[in-house]
DNA sequence: AATTTGCGCAATCAAATAGTTGCGTTTAAA
DNA sequence: TTTAAACGCAACTATTTGATTGCGCAAATT
């Protein structure tokens, strides 16, 4: 499996996805993250990492602590995805309309 | 890590987005899905395997064959989470604009 | 009846993940 | 200046993953 860093990959992960809603409410810092959990700073720490890969996040350095922000914009290849999957359903379902209005027609 | 088997981890793989992308058109077999991509029978029927831990797919006995039949519903998880996020996001821009306006408010 | 086809299942393997522990470095506080 | 805090990074472990191979069973085909 070569390592793959998508949106998907991120929000795989329970945590992360916790991580994620954080952030939202504003920048933390990996101590702050790992305060809201049960994690360890360093476990924080490697998923901010992988976020961070994914640029899902940005570190914004502040002396010795480092901010990490939401980049939220990416999020949004989720939802891209999602559009597509549901153009493809709704197409299916047209093709499903027809043929049930050809049906209808060939009715005596 | 204890397995998770939620609409995530089905979605993480880019395998599997194929395959619920495949499944949107109709009900498929294991070959059938096979030969659209470069994956052996085997490896698409483990995908398979998780997909239906997951519930993102249902199967169907036809005879010797297995219809495996798409549960779009379950997607519907994901945009649930989708929109919660939407929403802290968006209830965190409502701060910012009372802190702007706060801002406005205040200038000479 | 013999063969082929479609499939699940178990064993196996390499790579990735999630996590821990233990550094070292830089910045801030005493 | 000494000490403490906030990190990143590397090493190490247990668990999971994705994929392959080979087997066996049941349903079609011949």
């Amino acid at each position: 499996m070569k390592t793959r860093r998508d949106v998907f990959q991120a929000i795989a992960d329970p945590t992360r996805r916790a991580i994620i809603m954080l952030l939202t409410v504003g920048a933390l810092t990996p101590n702050a993250i790992a305060d809201h959990f049960n994690s360890s700073r360093q476990a924080v720490s490697k998923h901010l990492q992988i976020l961070t890969e994914c640029e899902i996040v940005n570190q914004e350095q502040q002396g010795r602590e480092i901010h990490y922000h939401l980049n939220a914009d990416k999020m949004k290849d989720i939802e891209k995805w999602l559009e597509q999957f549901k153009q493809l359903l709704a197409k299916r379902f047209e093709q499903l309309d027809t043929v049930l209005e050809q049906l209808k027609l060939n009715r005596p």
